[in-house]
DNA sequence: CCGACTTTGTGCAAACGTTCACAAGGGCGT
DNA sequence: ACGCCCTTGTGAACGTTTGCACAAAGTCGG
């Protein structure tokens, strides 16, 4: 989802859930470097990235046959591997529009410039922003889009404004020549084919969270005695309207979730 | 991926999919609420979600049959359904962890309150921090954490502290009583079955759309014609050396990229 | 040099998700 | 009241992802 480009080009080669992935191991894979592990089998790397070893073997196969049987992966070969399938040993500008609160967020972020990506510019249309420095950049306008663009031929960028003005900005960014963008704000933006757009939105992931939390509560209520059951029925008398939002399951519900994690 | 207890409980009813979409369903019906318009057809929902209608629909009868043949959903009913079914229509206590700058970022973004989400607490293990005011709410103590969830009834918790410190915060949160994780730590947490984690990981992402952006780079200079070939292959003498970051692609991949966009 | 042991890489089947295409059902004009 | 037209809801085909289970292939001790 959120991906446009996918069905462009058909013969992908290697599965978009196995590239999702990718990054996961390499992180476990960088975090088993720094202690000094030279070596590692697929069950020790797929637990440090939180998936199975037949999974992650499957998804290791895709590069090539990176590992040795009967000993497993050398950790700084493999580190490369997927560096390389990921495109990560050449570097990426990024342009960061937005300076607001999660636009600075992300340029103080350590990670970013860390691997491969390094901020080009940070951009913002409030004059009032322009040309303060953040994270050793000097806030640029959001009227040199396309010049930070060329300039630095940046193909990827990061929209971190208000929804309202996302979808101008994103379009701005792809006219300029950016193909790949990430998206903070809470809106779907629309692209032509061949761009790729991913999306990061706090709300999404929590209404997600509730569902599975409400799920929970209900699941715990059914595993209540009766009485209990009858009580809480009773307390939600005269419940939905078809209006906007129903009143019914009290604040008290977050209490029934908690009793699913015992 | 990132989720724990679906496996713990073997029917669902509603797919995972579709609950991940039902969020971007939601906003789009809020938007279209707030232009006045009542009634929607399957197809008009779609486009201002970014699916196809076929999806749509399938997601939406999952939930029940709220559409009238031929005419199409109610606009304020179906936002009524899906706010019910994602357990929108209570109120979640939300803990944030961390008030760093991604912390307050967070605090401060607006959609947070907005729907059915409320910060109960802001917490950070930073004493010059702890007592300092952030989006009207006083910054407590990380060692907190126990009481904050029992005093407001958390079942929500986001952590938005260094990837030191995460799994620690994660265990105290866990064992507290918070049931649903929103971690934004660069690092796979562990957690008991029957705890629901979901991670939103900025590098992640853009590792993502490098390698897309890497494999358009490619394609697009295979389609690019053998003079233009031979021309952005001679401007590239001497680049990087096979150590760390490999040869060929230079700094202008983005204008290779670009070609594909058109 | 051989045989026991370990771990990879993969064929296969089941689960899950997407898309097509159309029957079923309801509104609306006449 | 009737029939046309529109849109939903869904059966069935297809594609993707997961997980099992095991043969292939390597190491290592003797």
């Amino acid at each position: 989802m959120s991906r446009r480009s996918t069905s462009a080009h058909g013969s992908h080669g290697i599965p978009e859930a196995t590239v999702a992935r990718l990054p996961v191991y390499l992180r476990a894979l960088y975090a088993l470097a720094d202690r000094g592990i030279a070596t590692v089998s697929s069950e020790e790397l797929a637990g440090s990235a939180g998936v199975n070893s037949a999974k992650l073997r499957k998804d290791l196969s895709h590069l090539g046959s990176y590992g040795t049987r009967g000993v497993g992966y050398d950790v700084e070969y493999l580190v490369y591997q997927v560096s390389r399938e990921l495109g990560l040993t050449q570097d990426w500008p990024v342009v960061i529009v937005g300076a607001g609160n999660l636009g600075r967020a992300l340029a103080n972020y350590g990670g970013f410039a860390s691997r491969g990506f390094r901020i080009a510019a940070l951009l913002d249309a409030d004059s009032g922003v322009v040309g303060t420095r953040i994270a050793r950049h000097t806030v640029r306008s959001a009227a040199d889009i396309e010049a930070v663009v060329k300039e630095h031929a940046v193909s990827i960028g990061v929209i971190a404004t208000p929804a309202a003005s996302a979808q101008g900005v994103c379009d701005r960014l792809v006219a300029a020549g950016v193909t790949s963008i990430l998206n903070f704000a809470p809106i779907v933006l629309s692209v032509p084919s061949g761009v790729d757009v991913r999306k990061v939105d706090l709300s999404i992931e929590l209404q997600i969270l509730a569902f599975h939390a409400q799920r929970r509560a209900i699941v715990g209520v059914a595993h209540l005695g009766e009485r209990e059951w009858q009580e809480r029925r009773a307390r939600r008398k005269g419940a939905r309207e078809p209006a906007e939002a129903g009143p019914g399951l009290g604040g008290d519900t977050g209490v029934e979730a908690q009793a699913v994690g015992t």
